[in-house]
Parts: C-alpha cells; structure tokens; sequence
DNA sequence: TACGATATCTCTTCTATAAGATATCTTCTA
DNA sequence: TAGAAGATATCTTATAGAAGAGATATCGTA
C-alpha cells in the first residue's frame, strides 16, 4: 500500500489502485487481480477491496462481470458515444458523428487555449480541426487541443472518430472525466466558412476541459454544432 | 416489505422505502428510522438496509449525516440550484436568477406539450411563463407545463424562484430527476417580443423533461438564454 | 444556590470482516 | 459432442466494533 497514510482503509486500497493505474502498471481493458487476490496483497479483507472497487464502478474508471472478473475501463468507441458524447436526434437515439474532414496542424497555443490549458503562452500545441456530419448532414465543427509535450501526434496522423481510444492506444491517457460548457452564437466566421450550411445561423457551441486519471487538464476543444433534428442530452439526478 | 418479491433483500428494501415516500408516509426533510430499526421492521440486516439507503443516496432521494440520521431529501432553492440548475458565469460560479415577470394561465395544451406530457389533447395544463435575469440582465425566457390535475396552480399564485420547492410544499410531489435537451436557435418572435435584447440574437434553447419519484412525466418546460457571459455546465464522468 | 465548563452516555452512521450464494468458464467424462 | 462437475470470479447478507453528534449529568467555582 503505497498511497495513503491515514482514512479509511477502503479509500487507500482506491488510491493504491487509481495510482497503478495512472502509472500505466494496469493497463485499460485488463483483469484486474480478483477481489480475494488484491485482499491478501494489501492485507485487507474482501469486503474492503470490493468497497474501494464500488467507488471505482461509480466513476467508470472499471466494469465488473459477475462470474469473470473486474477490468479496467477502456475508452472503446462505444463507450465514447455513450459517456462523452451526448449528440441525440429526436427520439432519444445518440446521433454517430461521421468525420468529413481532419486537419492536424502543431503550432503556437491562441492564448485563451493557453490559459485554460495551463501552458505557456509560446508551448506549442497540437490542433486536430474536424468538420463532422450527424444524420448524414454536415452539422459540427470543431478544434481540439492537446500540449504537444504531452500527447505529439503527428500532423499526417489518421485519427479514428473517438479521440480518447486514441489517447489511450497511442499515449496510455485515459480520459476520466470533463467538463462541458453550453452556450449558443452566430457561427463564427471560420465555422461558417467550413460548413456553408451555417452560415447566418445560431450554433450551439461547446466548450470542454478534459481530465486524466491524476486530475490534470490535458486536453481542451471549441465545438459548434447546428441543432437540426438533434439536440445535447443532459441527465439530472 | 410490500413492494418486490425477488431481487436481492437490498433492492427490495430500496423499493419499500421508494415507495413510502412516494405515498407521503416519509416526508421530504424528515428523520427517517435508524439503520436498526429499519432492520428490526423489515426482518434484514443492518448492512442490508444500509446498502438499499448507499442506492438512495447515490440518486439523491436521501442525504445523511454520521452521528444524526438519514433525511429525506428536500427540495430547498439551494439544492434546486445545485441540481437542477446548471447556468454558470465565466468563473465557474452557478448564476442566480432573479425573476422580472410571471404569468400563470390555464389553458388547453399545445399539442407537443400534450403529446409529450402523456395528457389528452384536450387536458387542461398550467403554464408559467416567466422573464428572469442571469448576472443582473434579463436573460431567460420560460415556459412552464405542468397538468392542471396533478398540480392546480391558481393563476395568481405567487410562486418561489424554485418551482420544485413548491410543487414539494404545496402538492407533495417531489422531482426526482429530469431530462435537458440543449440546442440552439435564433430568438423565435414570442421570446425577442418578452426579451428585446434577444431579438435577431441566438439563443440556448433548452427543453426539460422531470420525473417523479415514480417515474411519471410530470413537468415540462421550454426555456430560452441569451448566453452572454453565462453558460450551461455538464460534468461527464 | 446559580452557572458554566467538562465529562459521559446514548443514539446515530461508518468501517471492516467473514461466510455463503450465484454466475461464468473450463475441463473431464460418457 | 453433449453434459456434468469443478474452479474461480463477483454478489449478497450478516455481524462486530469505530467514530461522530447531541443530550444529559457532573463537578467546580463564584
């Protein structure tokens, strides 16, 4: 037990566990160690693996099968969909983005993407810019920032449509958690260029912050969407 | 235990005390019985009832406190606020609306707010319609729906800046989780005529769909923001 | 005697452990 | 090749003690 020193056992053997994580020791999508295994490993009983790994569940960090074992979470394009992406048409259905073009490009962070991502003004950053269709209709436009120093995807990389599957392949980043902020314009100048379609039309955009495992920021995007037929789908519980 | 007869005890405990609150026998606020003596009633452990309140707790039914008790939960504008109000200033801070008008009719549903309130075409609904200011400027438009024979709301009532408050107060029907719908469009005529800054302006439409603690539809609300310094926040994890 | 600080008692939820039930997959056997 | 048996995993339930919060009693002092 590495971690912690004081609290409560079950929330050390969590610490011990998100931090092997991070450190890569438990790679996304593997078995873990069976409850009774990471007991006698850590000298605690069963019940109080199983109540740090009930905390783990909560936050998606893993997924348990009765019968077959826990596994660390993995950032699967399915899962993307259905926990970072909250696109939905007009039955509730969530609405796949197509990607029709891609621009990765390394340059100088703009300095609102700076501060918000906590490098300095002059790190370079690397810009993937993507215009997407949902239900078969341009609809989204959108860049996406990363600090080079973290994540040097190449500029004639071929990405897939979920980025945080690449993060994880490629980089063994996982995304845990983001924040999304909502609000609505007139499509930008560079939105309007890149997709004609909205033009002198109100855009909801989107603004996310993205977090690792540790907590740190390590990714920042600016999305426009036109709201035809689909709509951002929130849960309040 | 009246409600399931299978599923694990701490499901059907679950069950049992849902169902007391959606009857009114425990109240929002509330002291409920201790973990014991809800064991000794319900012929369960005390880990058993204590893992049925864990499931409570997680969907905010109930809050409770080491040393105290359990409580049912409660409806205060503070939670309302936390919960089920999610527009933000710059700074991460949650806006406080203030209201500049409100209008209460009866009226015959418009036939998406009946279709998508489950009531017949010809049900009578009360609408709330209200101005409210974000950051010191008028900046929402709202319309609320709710069926005249689940919650007959006088039109002259004064109502609280939290409507769910006073549902929970007046009727005993208490929210216990709702659907946002997020898009944009530009300000329609009914909404630039109540808030001229909007006029020719995008705006967040959002479309609210809340639950009670049975599962029914029992509120539906189309609200409009102009998002000037304000925004919708989502925590996805 | 009156009053206030302090200790104690009793109630609560929280933590930790253990044992049996249930689900899943493999392996052996007819 | 089908099916039963076994191994191994999580899931469920139960129990005992720790820790927090508030009321009550106790003691010292003015």
């Amino acid at each position: 037990m590495t971690a912690q020193i004081s609290g409560p056992l079950y929330a050390q053997v969590r610490e011990t566990l998100v931090a092997r994580m991070a450190a890569g020791e438990l790679k996304p999508g593997q078995l873990l160690p069976s409850e009774f295994a990471l007991a006698a490993e850590l000298s605690v009983s069963q019940g109080t693996v199983r109540k740090a790994l009930d905390t783990l569940e909560a936050e998606n960090l893993i997924t348990r099968k009765q019968g077959r074992g826990t596994f660390v979470a993995e950032h699967t394009p399915e899962r993307a969909l259905f926990q970072f992406f909250r696109m939905e048409d007009l039955d509730g259905n969530t609405a796949l983005p197509r990607t029709l073009s891609e621009e990765i490009s390394h340059r100088k962070a703009p300095k609102r993407i700076a501060a918000r991502l906590g490098v300095s003004a002059d790190a370079v950053v690397v810009r993937v810019r993507r215009i997407r269709a949902l239900l078969g209709r341009p609809a989204s436009f959108e860049d996406v920032f990363v600090p080079y120093a973290l994540m040097p995807i190449p500029e004639d990389a071929i990405l897939p449509n979920a980025l945080y599957n690449h993060y994880q392949a490629k980089f063994g980043l996982s995304i845990a958690r983001a924040e999304d902020h909502l609000s609505a314009c007139l499509a930008p100048d560079r939105v309007a260029k890149a997709l004609p379609a909205a033009a002198d039309k109100a855009v909801l955009m989107q603004t996310r912050a993205a977090y690792n495992l540790t907590g740190r920021l390590v990714e920042v995007r600016e999305s426009f969407y036109l709201t035809e037929g689909v709509a951002y789908a929130v849960d309040l519980r």
